[in-house]
DNA sequence: GCCACGATAGAAAGCGCTTACCGCACCCTC
DNA sequence: GAGGGTGCGGTAAGCGCTTTCTATCGTGGC
């Protein structure tokens, strides 16, 4: 029915052992037999059976990379810059496939995940997104981390914290079994430190915040780099300034009709994302406020349509393509881990016209 | 080193078969054997080796989407559809794993992919976005898809149209290995008409054309739209009127000063998707020109952030969550395919901000 | 001119799982 | 109480490929 490596062998009159190392190039053969072979795979139009060789080579041609949403450019960025750093060079093993898994921010099917991937011997994981910082989930995600790159699977955090760095695979294991997870990570911190600066900066004291979902580590880091320009500066932050929702439009609207709810004299509003920022300015815009003039909005992580929304957004640009790119070389083996494991990348401040000076 | 079957069998004290059969329960086993395998695989932590499953049952549960740009909302949108569909109801054959392909549009990476898939013997591929122009380029797919449905996997095209799937298996295979191709398409062209036929009702007659790239189906088709509206009305359609480009903003951009070099006259823009529309209004704006009111602009998709546009953007609604998840019943086999395998899809014109009636 | 050695190619043993094909109890029927 | 179901479980034969371990053929060194 199908092609096997035995018709293959026998067109091309040679043994199945033959055609196997010219298909893998991994032993000399000689160069007529080679194109014997060469010739017969054509005729036959030969695919190689991928599962079949994973099974006997003990490993297969899979990267998994984990998203909280793909339909979210953010998301949609990083893989894809992944997925071209894995068809790029095809180094050592060749091309890779990508498979794309949407936790939907679910630490539970992050877990199923991770055991799909692990099921297909997958070469290596690319984890991106934020974390669940529930105890117990962090705790089994590790675990499930410690067990694939001891399965010699090549783990890559990106764009989330290290904690499940902590669970390293004892010391003392061979290199290949034990490969200690690699992270690269945003310096969402620092980011969000120097745009609420900037809102300070142009005279803005009341500044409401959407912060992303409550419970997850970017969410957390950002807001701390928010509380610290604060506390930097001395300015009050009382809890009615904060509100958490997801990273969509219709959340970061609902959230700035909250905080105005709340407090109608806000001058300034920080967002979870840029998605939210124009949520925020909906709702702004629809209660009759302008921005920036009546009130300064900001974003978060520079994505494409930012610079087009009017007013264009003030946001933290995070070097997605860069850090995809990065991850993708990591979990190929074709780029060093930087010294520690743990890399963090900058957060650039990109001030547009959504933000102005506080008008009195 | 690693847990296999054979381990999980001695341990619960059966033999490798019953494990294996407890695990895809598809033949009856005692309860309290169950109980006593599924302890096993509990306490030994066992993951499936997938690849030998997969060779051993001749079926794998991966399934491949192919898309133009994973970084684009509109394929986010669908690949993110697709996928939960997949991993939703674990019907026949339970949780599959999505591998996105990002194809760049390149006619050889979408050929490269789909051997890379067959190679995995992929229980699905779902093509998304438009299709080459060339006919070598459309031989060689159509080949290619024959070549995938005879060994077995279901092929859904979503948005694309159907002219691979002229070149059906010859009738008299079994239904198994003969899996004819399903294709969802969009309204493209009929979108495209009403679109431009609701600018010509504005009182528009110059009416400039960003399309999409040079020799693809989506741009023929979008175009094909755009004419028949305007031959409806009698309106002249100049050759210059029309600048081919990408679907990003820099494209749009570009075509959009190009059109207004040609004529400077023009009092509207139709563009090749919403995120070119954002640059036609950004390079509108950047030489003094107010949308709506000196030049109207409409995009194509509606993607989520062209509500958010300033003004919002007037655009065709493509159901694109629709159609992925459609895609994914489709390519599991849990849902018919449409009489004749093809189904369209309806575009609904979006009326909002970006076009106004012509001022004089 | 003989032996050792490098360069190639083949034989065969799995890799871990699925799945006919059997066999064995046990229960029901007449 | 014998014959035939029926329900479970085991045995073993692969699935298609990789990869040792050998075998063979030339060739150069002494």
């Amino acid at each position: 029915m199908t092609v096997t490596l035995a018709d293959v062998a026998a067109r091309a009159g040679v043994s199945a052992a033959t055609v196997s190392r010219v298909l893998n190039g991994n032993y000399p053969v000689a160069a007529g037999t080679r194109g014997r072979v060469l010739r017969a795979v054509e005729e036959l139009e030969y695919v190689v059976n991928g599962p079949a060789s994973a099974l006997a080579a003990a490993s297969s041609d899979l990267v998994g990379i984990l998203v909280n949403d793909i339909a979210d450019p953010f998301f949609g960025i990083l893989a894809g810059a992944v997925q071209t750093e894995l068809s790029g060079a095809s180094g050592p093993g060749g091309e890779k496939l990508a498979v794309v898994c949407n936790t939907g921010g679910s630490p539970e099917r992050e877990l199923t995940y991770l055991t799909l991937l692990q099921r297909q011997r997958a070469a290596g994981v690319v984890l991106t997104g934020s974390a669940s910082e529930d105890p117990a989930h962090a705790r089994a995600l590790a675990a499930g981390l410690v067990r694939l790159s001891g399965a010699g699977t090549r783990v890559v955090l990106c764009g989330r914290p290290v904690q499940e760095a902590g669970a390293e695979p004892e010391s003392g294991v061979e290199p290949k079994s034990g490969a200690p997870l690699t992270a690269l990570a945003f310096d969402n911190r620092g980011g969000a430190q120097r745009l609420t600066g900037h809102l300070i900066a142009l005279g803005h004291r009341r500044i409401g915040c959407v912060a992303g979902p409550a419970g997850r580590t970017t969410t957390a880091e950002r807001l701390a780099g928010h509380r610290a320009a604060l506390a930097e500066h001395g300015i009050e932050d009382p809890p009615r300034r904060v509100v958490h929702g997801a990273y969509d439009r219709g959340s970061g609207y609902d959230a700035a009709v909250e905080l105005l709810r709340r407090d109608s004299e806000l001058t300034a509003v920080v967002a979870a994302n840029d998605t939210a920022a124009l949520g925020v300015c909906a709702a702004l815009r629809d209660r009759g406020l302008r921005v920036p003039e009546d009130v300064s909005v900001a974003g978060f992580d520079d994505l494409p349509f930012s610079a087009d929304a009017a007013p264009a957004l003030t946001t933290v640009r995070l070097p997605l393509a860069e850090a995809g790119a990065r991850a993708g070389r990591l979990v190929t083996g074709r780029e060093e881990r930087p010294p520690g494991g743990l890399a963090t990348l900058p957060a650039e401040l990109m001030v547009r016209g959504s933000t102005s000076v506080r008008y009195p």
